[in-house]
DNA sequence: GACCAGGCACATC
DNA sequence: GATGTGCATGGT
């Protein structure tokens, strides 16, 4: 039985906090959340530098950006014709649902919200729990590809193991703090990026450090 | 020049 | 329900 608590102590020690959307609005952070499907976070930041020195991460602002115009500037995030579309679905939703209000998207209850955030076409399971956990401090499991290889890789879950059976597993298992999802998400991916890409690279990763000796890390 | 990245919707079987 | 495919840029 994988005991996350260890895992999370493990990689906080060795990569030390992350520091994950550090003062960005949680607008910026939707408008991030939906970028980044799929995609670098290293490309998805020069589309929101764009956006930011045009003035246009606010809600009224970037409603009014002709959907050709808004393509082009998130050009580098990839997929920007398509993403550029469902950014619009987003930003039509918050206006129409919640008048643009993020204080009243507060109001409402976790379930709610996810559910809602769910029916808007370009929004997934990850995308609505970024929303929910980093725009608006919901104690809700980001699953993500890393958690679900890191995990895999390690022995910890099945390959098959799908959104909600993981997200059950970290918020089963763990405090409903949303500051240690926060960041054990982000630890997750950065150990990813280091350890745990299509080919690994294992030597002095802390997970590793934690198997038996002599457990093999199993391929995808 | 191939391979990869903090998904998602839709078509087809 | 499972499996396959399109979407696209920029870094390694």
């Amino acid at each position: 039985m994988i005991r996350l608590r260890e895992v999370y102590e493990s990689l906080l020690t060795a990569l030390g906090p992350q520091d994950w959307w550090p003062g960005e609005s949680p607008f910026e952070v939707m408008v991030g959340a939906m970028l980044v499907q799929n995609t670098a976070w290293k490309n998805v930041r020069l589309a929101i530098d764009n956006l930011r020195e045009e003035g246009l991460l606010s809600l009224d602002a970037l409603r009014r950006v002709p959907h050709e115009e808004l393509a082009e500037l998130i050009r580098s995030a990839g997929y920007f014709r398509l993403k550029a579309t469902r950014l619009h679905n987003l930003l039509e939703f918050l206006h129409d649902r919640y008048d643009g209000s993020i204080q009243a998207m507060r109001e409402r209850d976790t379930d709610t919200l996810r559910r809602e955030l769910l029916s808007v076409n370009g929004v997934g399971p990850e995308t609505a729990d970024s929303i929910l956990l980093y725009a608006l401090d919901r104690p809700t499991f980001v699953v993500d590809t890393y958690t679900h290889r890191v995990l895999a890789r390690h022995g910890w879950i099945g390959y098959n193991a799908d959104y909600h059976t993981i997200q059950e597993l970290f918020e089963n298992s763990l405090e409903e703090d949303v500051s240690l999802y926060n960041e054990f998400h982000a630890l997750l991916v950065r150990v990813g990026h280091l350890y745990c890409r299509k080919t690994p690279q294992c030597e002095d990763c802390p997970l590793c450090d934690m198997l038996p000796e002599g457990h093999i890390v199993t391929p995808d």
